[in-house]
Order: structure tokens, then C-alpha cells, then sequence
DNA sequence: TATGAATGAGCTTTCATTCAT
DNA sequence: TATGAATGAAAGCTCATTCAT
């Protein structure tokens, strides 16, 4: 142990920011190894495979995001609040987790059939949690009923899964100030008038 | 020539299919030639290298794309209506382009840094032109100010550059509809009120 | 082309020496490569896989052997001539091929599942053309026939197939000699009395 | 201990099975290990190497073989009969053994030199004693004395080596059917006439 | 007596690219 | 304009073995 980490734990994110940045396919496992400070036998003792490093990622990154937006859904309050806050929390957690998400979006294909599966469904309940608060809106006459629910999460994910093309950690924007936008932005656009 | 199309030509559309498909570093130069039905040194008769292909691929998406936009914005009529054409149709030609699009936010960072720069500025114009129209907007008082401009184009980009992960060619829903309703949650979205 | 052979021919009679001195496995696709003065991509440009390399082999021996046996088969005189004739050649034509027989018993098992099926094959029909001079034999009287013709074969290929193991190429006895000798044991112990 | 057997002799067991199932070297130790339900510590607490567990299972072979023959020589009688029982016997011996002697025959130049020279020797040792029995018998003019003794034994023994290639404990001969048969047929085809 | 993390060398194979023809 | 043999570097992965505990 180094750095109070452990030897998957020091694997796991050296492969995390390479991957982000270089991309899966254009990463070496002896990229990954040597950034790591371990050797490439000590990868292979922890993971099956390189492409089980992308599976430890991508499932990091949905548990992590999951847990979050069931916290918000349980919430009290109007439905248009608790939407305003999925929405502002998701694009926080999202911008605090930029290369997971790159990622995500960009190395899904990498990945073996079965796997994919797993994390498309994975994918798809988070989407339905979402989902299943613009219906509730809709239902209740507060959101607009001429667009259906399931488009407003892709047209508003879509969002969201960009924001690693052109969000900087260290750019103007904070995090919080670019999720109550998309928040406000979406929200006034579900909203019936 | 064969079925009407050059050999380049040949080339370049076999690459698109499998670079969207397996993605650029999975597929092999034996891949796409076979593919074509040319030979490998056919292929670097034509193209200086693999990375060339790509690059090709990424001209006709942004030289396609601008070109749409340019029409749209240079017509008559209200703000409002304009950018309402202007999201519609972009996502129309995003939609009828889904794998120049998947492989265009996939792949970018396999590129050199110098074709990768070339790539973003062309898509900078590309966004420069977009957020005319939305400042035209708020300077006029049609849209709402509380929001910069720059960030409402992010947000909307992100929708539709997300298209390929979800909308299917074969699938319920036409290009034409999915651009009405994207366009419509984010013109409603914008505007004061 | 060097010295009349060409690449590939190189690279087998590369294989067929190292497979022989140190085993299938433990011969690497370097150490075959260095023997044949080529590069790996070159061996891998005419052959699939270093599995290919043993089946090549295979199928040098296979053909080798059934050919002579052919030729004798088919020969005039009383059917004890024949099979003598017969034995007498598979030793010869074996000792003349000590390192393709060497490969063909200990490596048979590393070769996939399919391939072996079908080395397999082509060796029965070696057996059954065999067998037949025997079962000839048998129902003519000539030979006894309180032995399965099946396990005759057996019992002499056994021998045959074994050569390798002790028969040197510079010892004291000529390829001939054996083949006589083996040829005269087994057929003096499957005459009637 | 399990099943009533130690450590040692478990992984014995397990190596045994795979190497002759898989090959020496197509088995790693580490299925060795799982096989017998041990750890790689555990093993090289035992063996020194992978090697030497090939070492063990080769002196069991010989062993067993060695001793078997020593008690029919020493019988009384006739040397046909002797002979006849020696043939059988080591027929019997080795179907008893198949693995054992698969691995013997496929995987001994897999040893170091050295511990070959000292496998080699017993084995010498073995046909020593067998081809004395022809001797004897050349001597007193039952056998025919036009062949020599010592192509005698490798004539013998090449049948029997290669009883794993066809011999299936399953089948539908019995090895002391087999044995008879083998016996019957050198010993007919020895004797003078 | 036994564990299992860690090593490091070596394995087969793939691949973009070159070049004589 | 096109071929395809040949290159050489690098890839992912395996494995026998060691050693602190």
C-alpha cells in the first residue's frame, strides 16, 4: 500500500485518467502499469482483463450516480422541485466525475456484448427513475403533455453526457452555476403554460 | 469504379461504416480494404494514412453541417422562428448522418493535436454562427438573458450530438420529430416570459 | 529466394527441426523465425498461427506416407510378399523422416480439436488400406487368424511409430536393415503353422 | 490429508491426469493447483518445480515397471514361457498405466538433460533385463538368432509404448487379452523354426 | 506447513506502413 | 494506378517462481 492506496485502488485510477485521455484502445496496459507504479503481473493478479479495468470504471461510475439521484427522488416537495434538483445534481455529479464520463460515452463499444447488456440496463433504470418523475409532472398537469417523457430524458441527458467535451475543472464556470442553468433551462421548457 | 463510386470514395465509405460500428483503433487497415473491396496498396495510393481516413470522414460531417446552418440562418422572419429551424434541421442532418456523428464525438482524440485543433475550430464557427442567433435573441428581448448564450448552445449540442446513442434509423420515431420536439423543449426553454 | 528455397519453405524446415529437437511448445515463434532468417510478420504473413506451422508438418508426413503405401499395395505376387514389402517401406520411409514422425506422436495432442479430427481421419484410412493386406491374408490361410487383423496393425505400427525414440540416422544400422528385420519378425509371427 | 490422501500425493494425482490429458506444457501450474485443491505454495513446498513433478511421476513409471519384470524373470522354466510371461506382463503394466506412460513418451525431452541421462539409464536398465531373456534364449536355439536381440526389445516395446495411442481402458479388449495377443505374435514370430 | 501477492521475462499475434515491381 | 510480400514495433496476456507473513 501507497499513499494509503491500494495496489487495485492506484491500477484503477491511473487507468481512469489515461483512459480519459488517451482513450481505451490508444492505452497500453504498460501505460497503465507504469503510471500505476506496479507491475504488469500485479494488474493481471486483480483484473482479468484490460477490459475489465473499463468494466471496474463504468461500474464505479453508475453505482455513483444511481445513489444519487435516488436520494433526490425520495425527497419532499413539488414535483418541479424535485426534477429542478435531480437535474442541477445530476450535471454536479456528472462535472465532479469528467473522466468517468468521457469514458462512459466514449469506450461503451470497447466493451464485450455481455457486458454492454449489463451496463445498458443498468443505464436504463437510472434513466427510468428520471423518467418516471417528468410523468408524474405530466400527469399531474404541471409539465407539458405534447412531448413524451421518454424524449425529454434523452434530450436532456444528451446534455448532461457532453459536458465532459467542454467543461474545464479549472474553467469560469462552476459546476453548481452549470447545473441550476440546465436546470432552469429544462424546466422552463417542460413546464405547461 | 464499380457501382458508380470511385475507389476513394469506395474507401471512405466502407471506413465509416466500421469505424461507427467497431470504432477507429478497433478496426484494422485489412478491415477497412477488404471491406472495399481494394487492396491495401490502393488504400495508401489515395490516403497517407489510417488517421487520413478518419479525417476525411470528419471534413464531410462539419463541411455538411455548415452548410446546412448557413442556409437556414440567412433567411427571413423572426429570431425565433429561425433558431426554431435551425435546431429542427440540425438535428435532421445529425439524424441522417448518425455515424459520421458517432464516430466524429468518439474518435476526435484519436487525431493528431494539429488535425484535433483544425476540427475544433471549424466546429467553433459552426457554434459561433448557432449562438448569433440566440444573443440576437436576448438582445432583442425574445429570449431570456439570465442564461449566456454560450452555455444555452452547449446545452442544446449536447442533445443532439447524443442523438447516435439512442435514436435508431429504424425506430418509432422520424428525424422529423424527434427535431420538432428537441427544437420546441428548447425554444420554450429560452424564451422570456 | 535463398538457396532454391523459398520463404516459407524455410520457415518449415525451420519448424520441422526445432518442433523435433525441443518440442512444439517449447519452441517459440521467435526461435523458429531466427532458424528460417525471416521476421515474424513474414511467418505470419503465410501462415495463420504456429499451430499452422504443426499442421503443415502433418500433412507433409500424412501425404508422404500414404502415397508409398499406395504404390505397394497395388504391386502383383502371393499377399505375404505384399505386406512384407509394405512393412519393410513404412520403416524406411519413417526412418527417412525420423523428425516429421518425432513431431507427428508427441505433438499431436497441441494441435485444436478440429485439425486433429482430421489428421486422425487420413491416419484410419493409412490403417484400413493396411489392415487389408491382412484380412487378405487371413481369409486366403496364410495368416493366422486367431488375431484380430485390427490389433496386428496396431502391434506393428507400434513399432514402426517408436523408431524415433532409439534409431539414430549415423548409427550402426541402415534404415534398411531395420525395415527388413521388422518386416521378417512380424510376418514370421503371422504366418499359419 | 483428504480422502485418505496427503498434499503431495494429491497434486501428483492432478498433475498426472492433466499432463497426460493437456501436456507438460500446456499445463500450468496453477491447474495443477486447482486440480488437486491446493495452493502454488503449497506445491512448491513440496516440489521444487513443475519440472520436478514430471520427475516423480517418471520414477513411479519406472519403478513400477522395473519391479514387475524382476519378479517374472526370476521364475522357473522354460524361456519361451518366461518370455511369453514377461511380454504380457508389461502389456498389462503399462494399460494399467496409460497416463503414466503417455506422459512418459511425449514428455521427456521436456527434462533437463540430466535427469533424462539418469531416466534414460534406468530405462536402459529395463531392456537389459528383457533382452537378456532373448539372449538366453537365441542361445539354446529357441529363438531364431538372424536378428539381434536388441532389435528385438525395440521392436517389442514400440508396440507397447504406443498402447496410449489406441487403447482405450474403456474399449472393448481387456489388457490381458491384449497382452496374449502381443505375446503370441513376438514369440511366434521369434521362435526357430 | 501453508498462503497469495508480486515479479519479470517471455509468449503469440496484430498492425500500420513501406517498397520493389 | 495498383499489388502484396515483408517489416519491426508493440500489443495483451501467461506463467513458473519467490518471499514476507
Amino acid at each position: 500500500m501507497v499513499d494509503g492506496k491500494t495496489v487495485p485502488q492506484r491500477i484503477l485510477a491511473a487507468a481512469l485518467e489515461l483512459f480519459a485521455e488517451k482513450g481505451f484502445e490508444s492505452t497500453s496496459v504498460q501505460d497503465v502499469v507504469v503510471a500505476a507504479g506496479v507491475t504488469k503481473g500485479a494488474m493481471y493478479h486483480y483484473f482479468d482483463s484490460k477490459e475489465d479495468l473499463l468494466y471496474e470504471i463504468y461500474g464505479r461510475v453508475l453505482r455513483m450516480q444511481m445513489e444519487r439521484l435516488n436520494e433526490v427522488v425520495v425527497q419532499e416537495g413539488p414535483v418541479e422541485d424535485r426534477l429542478r434538483a435531480a437535474c442541477a445534481d445530476v450535471v454536479v455529479t456528472t462535472a465532479n466525475n469528467l473522466e468517468g464520463t468521457t469514458i462512459f460515452f466514449r469506450s461503451l463499444h470497447q466493451m464485450s456484448t455481455e457486458k454492454q447488456h449489463g451496463v445498458r440496463r443498468e443505464r436504463r433504470r437510472y434513466h427510468e427513475t428520471f423518467r418516471g418523475l417528468i410523468v408524474e409532472g405530466q400527469e399531474s398537469g404541471v409539465f407539458r403533455g405534447d412531448v413524451s417523457a421518454e424524449l425529454c430524458v434523452d434530450y436532456f441527458f444528451g446534455s448532461v453526457h457532453h459536458l465532459p467535451m467542454w467543461l474545464k475543472p479549472t474553467g469560469r464556470l462552476t459546476a453548481e452555476e452549470v447545473g441550476r442553468s440546465f436546470a432552469e433551462l429544462f424546466i422552463a421548457g417542460l413546464v405547461s403554460r
